[in-house]
DNA sequence: GGGCTTTTGCAAATGATTTGCAATATCAGT
DNA sequence: ACTGATATTGCAAATCATTTGCAAAAGCCC
């Protein structure tokens, strides 16, 4: 199946600001800020204004096409698509790498049994040191 | 081996406000956030102002000693002892449970072999809908 | 107990995020 | 395409969790 292309959800307006924000998160790497997102957007030559990003975030928030999370000693939100939500974080350089194949999923059933919570979603931050710190 | 008792780290003074934020933080069920952790000495009777917590709270988590977390839509951090910071948050009615038997480990070996960090920590929330509002 | 350093309390500052409001843009229905 | 109803935006001001400066109090080694 295809990666299927990212759409504003109903019942919501389709407007250059919202369009441009989906995109910047489409394209990134990693989950970035707000004023990251607003600042990628004003290099891009998009005029939008911080709070109408912070708006934009929290709608896509709410209908499940962006997810939030905080990383450790950091005081901000970050957001990215869900298939990013995973990641590794080095200590020591800040370099972020997404975790691909979710090991989550195989221990679901294992938290199901256990718990009886029915699983709607979850978010691994992992800690450590990359190749290139450990070198040094 | 024993359940090690938590003590105030090396170079650190032993005040009283220190000693009771630590209690707390034993008899917590899951993470706490510093204004629970001010309330919950007040009923207590301790005398201490909330700078003094999050100074504490700061220092305890740079040893190490509690680990700090954030709960989607909460701007809020928390804090438990190393013990507690995994945890299921159910949707409906916010119960945390913890996360006993941490699924994580079994996959840090895949996660060193194709990423080469190495790992030092990490922090897994789970959301989901626990058993009692499920039946609603 | 004395002296030296850490810790505390309080009030003020900070900084990310939110919000009120008036102006603008989108879109469904004509 | 035009219009009205409603959603969205920008800007400035408000919020609120967390941090910080500073002087007083407490802990600790001798
Ligand atoms: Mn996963
Ligand atoms: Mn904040
Ligand atoms: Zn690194
Ligand atoms: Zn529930």
């Amino acid at each position: 199946m295809e990666k299927q292309k990212l759409a504003i959800p109903k019942g919501y307006r389709k407007t250059r600001q919202r369009e441009a924000i989906l995109k910047v998160l489409e394209q990134a790497e990693y989950p970035i800020n707000a004023e990251q997102i607003f600042m990628e957007l004003r290099n891009r030559g998009i005029d939008i204004s911080l709070s109408t990003v912070y708006r934009n975030l929290e709608m896509l928030t709410k209908e499940g096409l962006v997810v939030k999370s905080y990383m450790m000693n950091e005081d901000k939100a970050r957001f990215a698509l869900p298939d990013k939500k995973n990641y590794l974080v080095c200590e020591k350089c800040g370099k972020i790498v997404i975790i691909d194949n979710c090991p989550f999923d195989k221990f679901k059933e294992e938290l199901i049994e256990v718990h009886g919570f029915e699983i709607t979603g979850h978010s691994i931050e992992v800690y450590g040191v990359c190749p290139e710190c450990q070198k040094k």
